[in-house]
DNA sequence: TCCTTATCGATGCAATTGCATCTATATGAA
DNA sequence: TTCATATAGATGCAATTGCATCGATAAGGA
């Protein structure tokens, strides 16, 4: 494995990939703190909770899906609890785990959390690029990611 | 100003766009510190700083340009001084401010992050996209951008 | 069964970040 | 000049994160 240099274009499209992402990231975190509303990382959390339905999802299923450390996911699912978005159950057949279902409280969190950051990506993404480019900007960005995504 | 509801491709190049910006830097990162080499932020202020040459920068000129909070500039600087590897005049015109100039040891650890980091845009972008699609990327990230770029 | 190793989830502690605010200097109007 | 306001940069404190590790249970081979 030999350390290359990359190429210029390379270079470039990773300089906009990493400073729109931050931006994104950064204009929809303050648009949720001005509504009063938990950080994207809750969402991202309910939303899979909530995708998973009434048989909720272990924990470390979590940390694959939400691309969050396990020790952050463990003290998230805290939060949450405590919040009583989420409630975590023990589970029969395996006594180190649990499973965490989302709540009614947790499932209307998310659709208050949605109603801002929905508008979010409609603004900052709906309104810049046509659904062509759209699609053809999911498609290049699904290669870069690992596992690489075709479609 | 109305709420709107994201399109289906705008939620699903956000989603791309979230999943890889976060894996791209997370590989980095640990290539880095695999190294044994500090993180991102150190190369991007120091990036920035060997740009500017000789005459330095201003901590507030730092801070529009690495899209960084102005108290995380102000304490990544104290850290990069206390390494040696940038140093803090007083600068005359503004009894305020300072001009941070990088120093060569400073330049020797860009020189030397930037081997890690070439590599991995390198490898996780040169070596995933051809360089008509780099391009592409580029472009329609540049209008996501704010303010967008064309080019 | 017994022992070794792997996995699940939590946590102590240090480092970093975010927020609010502070001090100091500069600017501009009266 | 004088005072009000704005800007540059630093910092106290609380919250969050990262790192390492722990305790508990599982799994698998001898």
């Amino acid at each position: 494995m030999t350390k290359k240099s990359p190429a210029a274009e390379a270079v470039k499209a990773w300089g906009r990939l990493m400073r729109v992402s931050r931006q994104l990231v950064e204009k929809t975190e303050d648009a949720l703190k001005a509504g009063g509303l938990p950080p994207l990382a809750w969402y991202d959390v309910l939303h899979e909770l909530a995708e998973a339905g009434e048989g909720g999802l272990r924990p470390f299923e979590l940390v694959d899906r939400v691309l969050l450390a396990q020790y952050n996911v463990s003290r998230l699912l805290t939060r949450l609890d405590v919040d009583g978005l989420v409630e975590k159950l023990p589970v029969s057949d395996d006594g180190r785990g649990q499973t965490v279902r989302i709540t009614p409280a947790g499932r209307e969190t998310r659709r208050r959390i949605w109603a801002v950051y929905g508008a979010s990506i409609a603004e900052l993404m709906g309104d810049k690029l046509s659904a062509a480019e759209l699609e053809m900007l999911a498609g290049l960005l699904g290669r870069l990611r690992d596992p690489p995504i075709g479609d």
